[in-house]
RNA sequence: GAUCCUGUAGCUCAGCUGGAUAGAGCGUCCGCCUCCUAAGCGGAAGGUCAGCAGUUCGAAUCUGCUCAGGAUCACCA
């Protein structure tokens, strides 16, 4: 609304212009924000038309301000030499802006402009074979903030999540099973089924090691017929799997199972849903007859060796191979199958693949693909590209036992903010500690995660990156709670003041019109995170917001201000922070809390 | 070597459709609980916006080059 408001001020400016300038082409004048609020809210820049008018900015404002007289939108006019800046009446509108949130609610902030749009979005995509760690944490908080963004922009969405369930890794882990489980179980051993997986995709590389080593100090080991070469038997695995084995497919439902289960509480545990599983063991032969009919097409080639490529010149790449020799799929080949299958399912107008920048040449080559193979939706394809995870010494390396495991870091924060509340006496004013030191985890993981513009690598540092002071979730969620300990201790005596009605004019401070202002524009940061593909847009405007009220909220008494009207004027104003607050903090993951 | 991404305070990050004195948080130092939750609020110190050139009335922001870091260029996923 303040938007509007906005644009009629630059259309009026603008038609101003053309007649002081006496041309109708004019350059188009900038929508700026001043520096200082004593300044106004809006702020339009004369520096453009200096050269055409022959005349100081300052000069070119003022003569605007004066041709304009009464005759302009809402506001007041401030002079600030070669700036014509506007300030609005937020007192007079906040009757309005109220009325807007109240009657939205939960849905304010909202918009319509990807109405009708329906589109996909991937993400997660983990192994079977290991549970999650950061790097997976970042996608999912992406993946899930991205998908309500887009909602809250009118898109229709389903999130799909593929996993990644066949190859020779996942041998592997079925392997070291195999010959070192001595048949234990997660049951058994009491372990969450992805760790307990996990486990033995470690053990393996273990394996491997051992092996190395006996081979290296006795390169005749290897015709001993005792001697048994790890990855030989990874990959004869892997022949009995795609060959339908009994006994592997087993193992491979029964290890599948156990992993898929401790990942379904992970995503539980931190927030994440899918409306759509796909597996790579149902595409990768879709995936195959996609290749075959390319070939028939004649856009791929089968080369003198059996393999089939396709030659990649006209994107000025090399030759990719979609088929090995042997006749067994890849990456690549399951990634074809998959995205047409999804097609079929649910014809997308758009699909977004969040998946780490390290795959953008996977990405590119993909969507190529699908294009010569005729898909007209291939040019909807879109990768979200975001950057790495690091850790201060630098990437992590699950060689070297580096990798920050998500449970295990949910579970370390939630005991930090455990401890916290202990020590606060807080106890009893929480409604149930431990979901409350859950929420504070995932609000203080979430907003860290997506603070950060997703194309930046960020850095991790375990000892100091999440903390819950500061710039933080739990700053935010401590926010939101004190303005419901506020409204709450309103309401046990509202009956006192049913008589009051809503005066806006009152909200004279600077803090309140601040506070009216990013009311008003929340939907517009929606708009622009949603266009963006960002998060981070909404993470800094909720701290922004944030911050300024509790600003406001020390320097200014609410429940005992001095007037009854300026109390009511108050508790409203807080409620719509706290609207927005809490609309927002759906769309990056932070849980709400009445108290923490 | 080629392509892509990144470079802003000691650290982690905003700001980038060009516009007023480049902002936060953490850390350091100093204040504030008789007051609606101190997970808070205020203040101080801290900057060659990697460098050079260009475009422009105006550049952290756009363009080019250079330097530094990272990623990718598999019949791995």
């Amino acid at each position: 609304m303040l938007n509007k408001l906005k644009i009629e001020w630059k259309e009026a400016l603008e038609k101003e212009l053309r007649d002081y300038l006496g041309s109708e082409e004019i350059a188009p004048l900038a929508i700026g924000q001043p520096p200082k609020p004593e300044l106004g809210d809006v702020a339009f820049p004369m520096f453009p038309y200096s050269k055409a008018a022959h005349k100081a900015p300052a000069m070119i404002a003022s003569d605007i301000a004066s041709r304009l007289g009464d005759r302009h939108p809402a506001g007041d006019i401030i002079l600030a030499g070669p700036y014509l800046n506007v300030r609005f009446d937020l007192p007079a509108l906040s009757g309005m802006i109220l009325e807007k949130v109240e009657k939205d609610g939960d849905d304010y902030g909202k918009g319509d402009f990807l109405k009708g749009r329906k589109i996909m979005v991937e993400f997660s995509c983990p192994n079977t074979n290991k549970p999650l760690h950061l790097g997976h944490m970042r996608n999912d908080s992406l993946g899930q903030s991205v998908s309500e963004l887009l909602k809250a922009a009118g898109a229709e969405v389903r999130k799909v999540n593929l996993i990644n369930n066949r190859g020779v890794h996942i041998c592997k882990s079925m392997l070291a099973y195999k010959l070192f489980g001595n048949g234990e179980t997660p049951e058994s051993t009491h372990e969450k089924g992805d760790h307990f997986v996990g486990r033995y995709y470690v053990r393996f590389a273990q394996w491997e090691k051992e092996a190395e080593k006996a081979k290296s100090s006795n390169p005749d080991i290897v015709s001993d017929p005792s001697f048994i070469d790890p990855d030989t038997e990874a990959q004869k695995m892997l022949k009995l799997w795609e060959d339908g084995d009994k006994d592997v497919r087993e193992l491979w439902a029964l290890m599948n199972k156990w992993t898929l289960d401790g990942l379904a509480e992970s995503y539980r545990n931190m927030g994440i849903s899918f409306d759509k599983y796909y597996y790579e063991s149902d595409t990768y032969k879709l995936g195959r007859s996609q290749v075959m009919k390319g070939l028939e097409m004649g856009v791929f080639q089968k080369e003198e060796d059996g393999s089939v490529q396709i030659d990649l010149a006209p994107i000025n790449l090399d030759k990719k191979v979609l088929l090995r020799r042997d006749g067994t799929t890849l990456y690549m080949t399951q990634d074809i199958g998959t995205a047409v299958a999804r097609h079929e399912d649910w014809p997308f107008d758009s699909l977004i693949y969040v998946v780490a920048s390290e795959q953008k040449y996977h990405f590119r080559v993909l969507f190529y693909i699908l294009k010569m193979l005729g898909y007209e939706w291939a040019d909807e394809l879109y990768h979200l590209s975001y950057g790495m995870v690091n850790l201060p010494e630098g990437k992590m390396k699950s060689r070297e036992g580096t990798v920050v495991d998500a449970d295990d870091l949910l579970e370390e924060l939630s005991a930090l903010a455990r401890n916290e509340i202990v020590e606060k006496n807080r106890e009893n004013d929480v409604d149930d500690i431990d979901r409350t030191a859950r929420d504070i985890a995932l609000g203080a993981l979430n907003y860290y995660l997506l603070q950060v513009q997703p194309t930046k690598d960020m850095v991790f540092n375990p000892k100091e990156s999440i903390a819950f002071n500061g710039n933080t979730g739990p700053y935010l969620q401590y926010t939101g709670a004190r303005i419901s300990s506020v409204l709450r201790k309103f309401s046990e005596s509202e009956s006192q003041y049913s008589d009051v009605g809503f005066n806006g004019r009152v909200l004279v401070l600077d803090d309140e019109k601040e506070l009216l202002k990013d009311v008003a524009d929340f939907p517009l940061y929606v708009r622009k995170a949603a266009e963006n593909y960002d998060p981070s847009v909404i993470a800094a405007y909720l701290y922004d917001i944030a911050k300024t009220f509790s600003h406001y909220y020390h320097d200014n008494q609410i429940l005992k201000a001095e007037t009854r009207e300026l109390i009511v004027a108050r508790i409203r104003l807080s409620e719509m922070v706290l609207q927005v607050m809490k609309n927002g903090f759906r769309l990056i993951g932070i849980p709400f809390l009445e108290a923490m």
